[in-house]
DNA sequence: ATTATCTATAGATCTATAGATAATGC
DNA sequence: ATTATCTATAGATCTATAGATAATGC
């Protein structure tokens, strides 16, 4: 049996999720997990308090990640690879549909500044792989910025896929997405910057 | 002076798509419009009414014109092209932030089934252009379906940048994500899907 | 008479706190 | 004594209705 936390917080994650933060009340949530309305503020302090701990770190593997690849020294057409896959993969790992909590009005409210903050640093390294790759020649198109918001919209996309369940693990989301952004971006070399990238991939794996 | 309607569709667009439908209670939209919360009720019969004014025909202009364009007898990559760019720029000419409710959790209520089920009529449009651009050799991509699924969530995750503002007008931005979208497909012939899409977008245009 | 507003308020929530209760562990 | 729950409820909303009021148009 789960501790109570974890009921709340998994009961909370299908509610939020598919009611959104305002139209969920904190007696829904407690009799999800199971308890009574005002069992939940033993273990939260508040309604938001749950909140922030779903998404309070929301961005943060694929932000941990891309700010350690800023430092690999590898060509960029790999290291956007790797950190697209790696991104897509994550949100499709996510439980519940709480990657759809990524949209939430609330989430904008002064309190998760720090939560957007995080979701601007790792779109301005999309924009920096991005942006090497063109200076590079690896991407042959001409507006960085503009392409690099288009693929970063396209990964929080995702998350509104999370209806289509073809067989597709979340690795394979990740290398197919990955390598539809390779074509978005006009690579010069799909296949060296999958090879390479997945490469990169893989040290991360086993460096865990 | 604006219709006290038309104030109040206006009030309620700006804080729907900013604060949610749950967390925007009729008293602050009726002052935001200059009334007091029971005069909405003159006008409205319900909370829920507004929000279906404001959302009931999201999908419907680029429903309508895709539909259109399936008796269009013209190659499938420019009626993909004319598709894309039309919905795009639709997208970009919302006011307000409203394109962000069609993630708002209550669209998913059976109240609102119809529009959703518009959505994935568009969505299966969308489909049948890329699966016949396969067929065609139009597009050299192996999975239109899978290919088809992120154009699509591509374009709806255009609403998630109406805060980027840089100075294109909507219908650059339809015929820009519209070219970056032929190179997602690995278009055979994108600037030939670019002319003849752009030609139907004017006939389009004309017979308004 | 009709139109468009208002004040007042009913009735149903909703979040959070107070304080009782039972079980567990020293 | 501490931990984890419960019942009861305060106090603040929130949606919608009732019914008064003022202005407009026949």
């Amino acid at each position: 049996m789960a501790s109570p936390e974890k009921q709340i917080l998994d009961a909370a994650a299908a509610l939020f999720s598919t009611r959104g933060y305002a139209g969920t009340s904190t007696r829904a949530i407690a009799e999800a997990a199971g308890l009574r309305q005002p069992s939940l503020y033993y273990h939260f302090a508040s309604k938001e308090e749950i909140f922030a701990r779903l998404v309070g770190h929301l961005w943060r593997p694929a932000l941990s990640y891309g700010e350690r690849l800023t430092s690999v020294d590898a060509p960029p057409d790999a290291l956007l690879y790797a950190l697209l896959s790696y991104d897509v993969e994550a949100l499709r790992s996510l439980p519940w549909r709480i990657g759809t909590l990524y949209f939430a009005p609330e989430l904008r409210a002064p309190e998760f500044a720090a939560v957007a903050e995080e979701r601007v640093r790792l779109r301005s390294i999309y924009r920096e792989f991005t942006g090497a790759g063109v200076a590079a020649g690896a991407f042959l198109i001409d507006d960085p910025g503009f392409a690099s918001n288009l693929l970063f919209g396209l990964t929080e996309g995702i998350v509104h896929m999370s209806d289509i369940d073809d067989g597709r693990s979340p690795s394979q989301w990740g290398v197919e997405v990955a390598d539809y952004g390779m074509r978005l971006l006009a690579a010069a070399d799909p296949a060296a910057a999958r090879s390479a990238g997945s490469a990169l991939r893989e040290v991360q794996r086993s460096s865990r």
